[in-house]
RNA sequence: GGCGACAUAGCCAAGUGGUAAGGCGUGGGUCUGCAACACCCUGAUCACCAGUUCAAAUCUGGUUGUCGCCU
């Protein structure tokens, strides 16, 4: 029998982080966090990080685990992801993964395969200095050549999915596109369950854009100022996140405050949007409609029900 | 009441006789080692009526509305 996997995930600012804990409590569950940037420690505010105080006891990993300097990516989360699962297992207790990073999500739960040797940077770099010179439609033609299915797929604007193509056929002498068509058809180690909380869009827009504002009351300028000056460069890959990006610009004066504020919710908006959209396509998931309940407690109800039935809790 | 200006998609906005740029927002989508990333797709017949013309968003007259100035 397949060991069980609980997963909760949702458009950001849709209500996962609440709900996570009080499931999580019910079946006696531990959480690991899917979420690149809450993996950064200091990024707290404008992650809307889980407190301790929230956790309520329930475990948590993936949180606070990589200095501001280091790189999150998808194998380095699947690895220490997978580890946990294992861990939490051995102990008898359902691991439950929560967060908005569908990729990381969908990496876990299929056991796609990113083994292969990691990648000499050095390749990536010439590719960037060709693309630079002669244009991104460039490598896409030199992509055509090894790999025209990946050269269909990929949009040639896309650089950076045109350059991984490239790189993967330059590592490991397959084509992107058969490796990609192999580990799609994989079926899951795990018996899962994969719910998708979700609110209706003019709703979730609403909160995004209060939960901002209630970011910059809570001290959000302060945060970015405070890494800045703890040595963090805007370069960095935990500087890209919603809430740094934007932020940053304003401390160095090149915009008012306001400015940095709705270009903050303008993009965490788009952010939302394209969170489901991913999860439209994911099959076997779950939706959890916040509308369809008329309590929270009759949401959880129903979640715990879909967990007997699905055979991941038992009944009792 | 008089004079003047303006009226183009949800918003901003080009276009002054040959059959509607662009930006933003919105909506949809792609994604298999940067994913809170990167990328793609998405709409109007130009306030209304009448006229001039082979041809009008572009010219003329009227109607309505908005803004400004004046009494």
């Amino acid at each position: 029998m397949k060991k069980p996997l609980v997963i909760l995930s949702g458009p950001t600012a849709c209500g996962k982080t609440a709900l996570s804990i009080s499931l999580a409590q019910q079946i006696n569950a531990e959480i690991i966090s899917a979420d690149s940037m809450q993996v950064y420690k200091g990024f707290d505010i404008g992650t809307a990080k889980v407190t301790k105080e929230e956790m309520l006891g329930v475990p948590h990993y993936l949180i606070d685990e990589m200095e501001p300097d280091e790189e999150c990516n998808v194998f380095e989360f699947q690895s220490r992801a997978k580890h946990y699962i294992e861990d939490i297992h051995s102990r008898g207790k359902i691991p439950m993964i929560v967060g908005g990073t569908g990729f990381y999500i969908q990496s876990v739960l299929y056991d796609i395969d990113f083994s292969q040797e990691p990648a000499d940077r050095s390749y990536r770099h010439q590719l960037e200095q060709l693309a630079e010179e002669n244009g991104s439609p460039f490598l896409h033609e030199k992509l055509k050549e090894i790999d025209p299915d990946a050269a269909a797929a990929i949009h040639p604007n896309n650089q950076k999915r045109v350059i991984r193509a490239l790189e993967f056929f330059h590592e490991t002498g397959y084509k992107i596109s058969d490796h990609n068509r192999i580990q799609q058809q994989k079926e899951s180690p795990y018996q899962f369950a994969y719910f998708v909380l979700n609110r209706k869009r003019d709703i979730l827009y609403d909160r995004i854009n209060q939960r901002v504002d209630l970011m910059m009351k809570n001290g959000l300028v302060d945060e970015v100022a405070r890494l800045l000056d703890e040595g963090c460069r805007e370069d960095y890959l935990s500087m890209q996140g919603l809430g740094y990006k934007e932020i940053v610009p304003y401390i160095h004066g090149k915009c008012s405050l306001e400015e940095a504020a709705d270009l903050l919710k303008k993009n965490t908006r788009h952010f939302a949007k394209r969170q489901i959209t991913w999860f439209k396509r994911e099959k076997d998931v779950c939706w959890i409609n916040y509308e369809d309940f008329s309590s929270d407690e009759e949401m959880l109800e129903y979640m715990i029900n879909y967990l007997k039935e699905a055979n991941i809790v038992s009944l009792s």
